[in-house]
DNA sequence: GCTTGACCTCAAGTTGACTTGAAGTGGCAC
DNA sequence: GTGCCACTTCAAGTCAACTTGAGGTCAAGC
């Protein structure tokens, strides 16, 4: 059973060191034991570091994907509130294919403004109707690879 | 030209006053002038407020919505530049689905342990070759209507 | 055996996006 | 003309998710 130290872990997973140490201290993770003080990790930490790394790309906070993801990295929760889940991200995708067709319409539309244009303001109307949402507080970050 | 007291602009958009001022703070948004002390909108602050919300979904920060789409709810930047955006969106919602295949995967699949199940460990593969990314404090907020 | 360097702990700081609280203002209904 | 109440300003607080800094430890290589 081959080990992890923490720095080969944030290498290969792309996680600095320190997110790793907070992914512990709040549950996310688990290390195996110590090799000295450094902290090893078995193998299926890189499996659940690429489940955290979806998970925030949609949005979900921390507490969230601990709650759909136990510490083994299968789901804890019953059929129904994964679907209901799947069903929420579907929406944001189809959010997220509406936003996406409106920045490459305006950057190949002629029109004069772009209120004017009927195909925009269609896209602008279907945005408005899918009301977004909001919780309080839950950080999220996207970019720097 | 009717205009929209922020009361009215707050329930019609969802978004609470508070945020609308903060908004204005920031430069997303304009009053067009006041009621007594109270800001009055354009009915175009509307679509902007949709636009802001839809680029808070697909997890942009408000600065680089306020740099996409300028006051007036138009793109500002060149046509490559929001193609590159929009690109970028692509992979996200590609992770997007990747997420809700797996959700509904391991709602209904049959097996031991999802480890052993081919599908969910190519899921994950793929999962974790399209790399996150992130950006140091972009706060987002999903949820909450 | 001593240096090195990457780790350790723990507290405090940072960031973006808001919200909250105190103290004040002004249009509208009565 | 007076009370109400939703607004106003401004400073400070909050929250998640990390990062940073100070001071310390320890296995490995020389």
């Amino acid at each position: 059973m081959k080990l992890l130290d923490i720095g080969v872990l944030s290498e290969r997973s792309g996680v600095p060191p320190s997110t790793l140490r907070y992914y512990e201290e709040v549950g996310l993770i688990v290390s195996l034991g110590r090799h000295g003080l450094r902290r090893q990790y078995g193998p299926e930490a890189l499996t659940q570091l690429a489940l955290i790394s979806l998970g925030k790309t949609a949005g979900f906070s921390l507490d969230e994907i601990r709650g759909v993801f136990g510490r083994d990295g299968a789901a804890e929760l019953p059929r129904a509130a994964l679907h209901a889940r799947a069903d929420k991200l579907e929406v944001q995708i189809r959010r997220l294919i509406t936003l996406r067709d409106a920045l490459r319409h305006v950057a190949e539309c002629p029109a004069e403004s772009h209120m004017e244009c009927p195909k925009f303001r269609r896209l602008l109307r279907v945005a408005s109707h899918t009301r977004s949402q909001r919780r309080p507080g839950a950080g999220f970050r996207a970019d720097r690879g």
